[in-house]
DNA sequence: ATTCAAGTACGGCTTCGTCT
DNA sequence: AGACGAAGCCGTACTTGAAT
């Protein structure tokens, strides 16, 4: 028989229910790890200001400028932040009460969409956070971004529908406040660059990326700094302190940590973040092939795998040699990979395992292996998965600007033919024809192991050595080339201007997170985040093992194995109950108890979101209105670059009068800023987005961004007084 | 030529059961 | 109660084929 052995089981045992929900429930797309981080994005605390259920900003105040300037660029909030939603949410709402069921579904819905526009826009911050609530009033998705008031977006109603408008506003919103007054040094952290730090820090304690994420307006670099600095020196006091208060401490220390601003480079910090765990991979020949695709032999668990996905999230099953007997166990699980292939056929094709019986006389070394895959069920899926992905990179790129995009093209690109950049594994790909006429060959050289410019060199250096050697055999170059060149020379040029202007804190990232785990042994309690590298400044403790009391160490060890899970149980109230917990060792249960005795409120509405979810994340999503990212009448406005273009295509405007400054974003998703003066009609804004975009008038519509949902500006006689556009947000959408 | 997804393999973590 | 090993699951490196 196979042994379904999942956690839930585990956690329903040791009544944990915060992981009861096992990663095998087979409706969350996103596996338990990936999915917990961002449950604890909701109570960020950077904020800085007290929230309230209502809170919306005071826009009769100036608000002040992240980089401390004050009213070089007032521009009031949209009309929707001031006003709140169209139809009168507050009587609409004042008497709804939403249930918890509903909140889960809310609450899960609202990190799902999270997740895939961080995904969409991997290089862009998200800073978007949900508020929870019993009353409808209280929901809202609130914009968190450093330096700023959080802005709140009410929800207009308990729905999927209603949470997926919030999310557009809030993220319009989000993308004016960057687009006014960020500053790229002060920016917060991206998607991507948080997931670094997820990755990075879950291997110094693993609930350092839980508290990173429950963080969502703190920059990189001030967390990378906080972590690689001061936490290794805090931990080494904390003896004798009460796990909460020191996790208290944390959050506030990063908050404060926050203010020191600097630019670090996500390419170091993701080459840190990947070592190379096995250069030369084992090439043995593969004895314990089964046949089918998606099984295999573990000889490490003398077991029988079976994996397959779902929802684009890996799954393996394990059935033991053991128990079942070698042969029974490898009928198991080609037997549960076959039912999962038909469960979740329409994910992975249900054509599949149509050939996927290989030929056992083929000698499965592992340069073989692979060629028993059934390559036109292989491809008919991917075309299928491809058809229904989002665009992902592609699409956010090409809305980043000309410039940009060509920037970034460029420093991927290699003069040599045949070299190539590949972003999935950081690394540079020699790839070549070999002369005997078989496939393709390539050489990856990894960014981590070599740095960027280097792999980069031998990649090419690689390439032109198997040309001159003659193991390459020239099969004619290609058209992109002339592209490739093209982009590279203004990237010369763009490069050059940047070596002249690049603030000081874009110097090389000196980070050096050799990733470590906390270990149990109490000689490891002490900072982990040190290095062996007597290099390593910024790891190197300000308290040595040896200095710290070892038998502390140890109270520390033996309270997180053990009575250190009942410690996070208490009233939260800071006082010391049980041993002490090493960071690396909160549970997910001790985290919520924390934030539940956390002082602000912010951060106890967190861990009642994470409650919820947990206990009413719903086995499958409501059916209410269905809002999807991939609905273009939904989808988030691209992400738009910072830099405006270099051409004023503004009217001649009487600077007696008064103006209006107007930002444009064209339908390529440049954006322009304008001025105007405010009786100026609307025509002429047509006028001068026409002159920008280079379409005519009659191609085009004009939506103001200054309400929800964007209004269009159809009457060109008005004023853009009238109309509302002043100093606000103006889209050009084709028609 | 380049990019991306699937499949394979393995290390590490957590949980559970058993033994002392 | 604590120690220890087994089992299961997840994350990730890597190769390869197919799509673009």
């Amino acid at each position: 028989m196979e042994r379904l052995h999942t956690s839930e089981g585990g956690a329903k045992r040791h009544g944990d229910p915060a992981d009861s929900r096992g990663a095998d429930d087979g409706d969350d797309p996103l596996p338990v790890r990936q999915r917990r981080a961002p449950q604890l994005r909701d109570g960020g605390v950077g904020g800085r200001v007290p929230l309230h259920p209502t809170a919306r900003r005071d826009t009769n105040r100036p608000r002040p400028r992240r980089d401390g300037r004050f009213d070089r660029n007032p521009t009031p909030a949209p009309s929707w932040l001031r006003e709140g939603p169209p139809g009168g949410l507050q009587e609409h709402c004042t008497a709804t009460r939403v249930s918890p069921v509903q909140r889960g579904h809310l609450i899960l819905h609202f990190y799902q969409q999270l997740e895939a526009l961080g995904r969409a826009h991997p290089d862009t911050p998200l800073c978007l956070r949900f508020r929870s609530g019993c009353a409808l009033t209280q929901l809202a998705v609130e914009v968190v971004l450093p330096g700023t008031p959080v802005q709140s977006v009410p929800l207009s109603a308990a729905t999927r529908e209603a949470m997926g408008a919030a999310i557009d506003a809030a993220w319009a919103c989000r993308q004016q406040e960057m687009d006014i007054d960020g500053t790229e040094d002060q920016q917060p952290m991206t998607h991507a660059q948080r997931i670094v730090l997820c990755r990075l820090y879950s291997q110094v304690g693993h609930n350092i990326g839980a508290m990173l994420a429950a963080v969502p307006s703190l920059s990189f670099a001030s967390v990378d700094s906080f972590v690689r600095r001061e936490l290794p020196a805090m931990v080494g006091r904390r003896d004798g302190e009460d796990i909460k208060e020191a996790a208290s401490r944390f959050i506030r220390q990063l908050q404060k940590t926050n203010q020191q601003n600097t630019r670090l480079g996500y390419e170091a910090a993701m080459a840190a973040a990947t070592p190379h765990k096995r250069a030369v991979m084992e090439q043995k020949p593969c004895e314990h092939q089964s046949g089918v695709r998606g099984v295999y032999f573990d000889k490490a668990h003398n077991a029988w795998i079976a994996n397959w996905s779902e929802g684009g999230t890996k799954k393996t099953k394990d059935f033991s040699v053991k128990e079942l007997g070698y042969e029974p166990a490898k009928q198991a699980a080609i037997a549960h990979r076959r039912a999962m292939e038909e469960r979740h056929s329409t994910l992975f094709g249900s054509d599949r395992q149509e050939g996927g019986q290989c030929d056992k006389s083929v000698n499965r070394s592992p340069s073989l292996k692979h060629r028993c895959r059934d390559p036109s069920a292989s491809s008919s899926a991917s075309a299928v998965e491809r058809r229904q992905r989002p665009k992902g990179s592609k699409t956010a790129e090409a809305t980043k600007g000309k410039t940009a995009a060509i920037r970034r093209r460029a420093e991927h690109q290699s003069k040599v033919v045949g070299v190539s950049w590949d972003g999935k594994f950081r690394a540079w790909t020699a790839s070549w024809y070999p002369k005997d006429g078989t496939r393709q060959k390539k050489k990856h050289f990894k960014v981590g192991e070599h740095g960027f410019d280097k792999a980069k060199a031998l990649a090419e250096q690689h390439r032109l050595e198997m040309e001159r050697t003659g193991q390459a055999v020239d099969r004619g170059r290609v058209k992109r080339q002339k592209g490739h060149r093209l982009a590279s020379a203004i990237f010369e040029r763009l490069k050059a201007a940047d070596d002249e202007q690049l603030p000081s804190g874009n110097e090389p990232l000196d980070i050096d997170v050799t990733p470590q785990r906390m270990s149990r042994d109490a000689a490891d309690v002490v900072p982990q985040t040190q290095s062996p590298s007597p290099a390593n400044g910024p790891h190197t403790p300000d308290v040595t093992p040896d200095a710290r009391d070892p038998a502390a160490a140890r109270r520390m060890v033996d309270g997180a194995t053990h009575g250190g899970r009942d410690a996070g149980h208490g009233d939260g109230n800071g006082e010391r109950e049980s041993g002490m917990i090493p960071f690396d060792e909160l549970t997910k249960v001790q985290l919520v108890e924390l934030l539940k005795a956390h002082p602000s409120p912010d951060m106890r509405q967190v861990a009642e979101n994470i409650m919820l979810v947990e206990k009413y994340a719903p086995q499958q999503l409501f059916t209410g209105g269905g809002h999807t990212l991939s609905e273009p009448s939904h989808a988030p406005p691209p992400p738009a670059p910072n830099t405006a273009k270099d051409h004023d295509y503004s009217p001649p405007i009487n600077t007696d009068k008064p103006t209006t400054k107007v930002t444009l974003r064209l339908h390529t998703g440049e954006q322009v800023k304008l001025t105007f003066n405010s009786a100026m009609a609307v025509k002429e804004l047509y006028a001068a987005a026409s002159k920008a975009s280079n379409i005519g008038v009659a191609s085009f519509r004009l939506f103001s961004s200054a309400a929800f949902p964007p209004k269009p500006l159809d009457d060109q006689a008005q004023s853009l007084e009238e109309a509302g556009v002043m100093e606000c947000l103006v889209t050009q959408k084709l028609t």
